[in-house]
DNA sequence: GCGACAG
DNA sequence: ATCTTGTCGC
């Protein structure tokens, strides 16, 4: 059985709630990132009149940071948008991409949350968990849980406390720029997590992996 | 019941 | 995500 089959896409929102709470089980909250000389990054575009959306994958090599693989797909998006399962939206599209990768990273950046989610299951873990690689969620605004303000200066943060647990940390990862999200994906530890993000970050608020996934994608489908 | 709510 | 001009800061 392949990674990707550990479970179906096509699910109603009962089941997909029901199944977070089992895969959140899963997520690894240890730090397991080693001898990186891949990094990958992923996100997908806003789904055009006709549902169909652009999933990318970029590979980038480290510590150069030069792109050396770029793998997009185009398909339709089946899941509606629902805040808390944005994976059952997304994951399918950035998958079928990660299949065609020949580059495969030992860590990869996630444009959304990881745990710092209701169920602690956000798109960045549920695709840690079934990829089977460490993962950081890199978001760019809050889905649940408190912050403080964060320093003005790059490399501030502030962690994101939902109750008595740490969910995350607000990152400041440029100046005059709003702070990112970043939490816990797959495989990695909220410390390990801040340095990847800050040593990821090349002068714009969102790192390197990421930025690069969000352009590749941005182009019109031609779907 | 009310407000909040990744992309 | 998207609707949308000018404008403030480096």
């Amino acid at each position: 059985m392949k990674v990707e089959d550990l479970h179906s896409w096509k699910l109603g929102i009962p089941e997909a709630l029901r199944l977070q709470q089992s895969l959140a089980h899963l997520v690894c909250y240890k730090d397991e990132i080693s001898e990186v000389r891949w990094v990958g990054g992923v996100d997908i575009s806003a789904p055009n009149s006709q549902g169909c959306a652009r999933g990318a994958v970029v590979i980038l090599d480290y510590p150069s940071l030069h792109t050396v693989e770029v793998k997009i797909v185009e398909e339709k998006v089946e899941f509606p948008y629902v805040p808390g399962l944005l994976s059952f939206r997304e994951a399918p599209l950035i998958i079928s991409a990660f299949r065609m990768v020949e580059k495969v990273p030992q860590l990869l950046i996630v444009d959304g949350q990881g745990i710092a989610h209701p169920r602690r299951l956000g798109l960045a873990s549920h695709l840690g968990v079934i990829l089977d690689l460490p993962t950081i969620g890199c978001a760019k605004s809050l889905l649940c849980g408190k912050v403080a303000e964060v320093g003005s200066e790059a490399g501030s943060f502030s962690l994101i406390w939902e109750g008595e647990e740490v969910l995350g940390a607000a990152l400041r990862t440029k100046r005059n720029a709003r702070p990112v999200y970043i939490s816990i994906g797959h495989r990695t530890d909220l410390e390990g997590a801040l340095k990847w993000i800050l040593n990821l970050c090349q002068g714009y608020r969102l790192p390197e992996p990421t930025r690069r996934a969000h352009n590749a994608c941005s182009a019109n489908t031609k779907c």
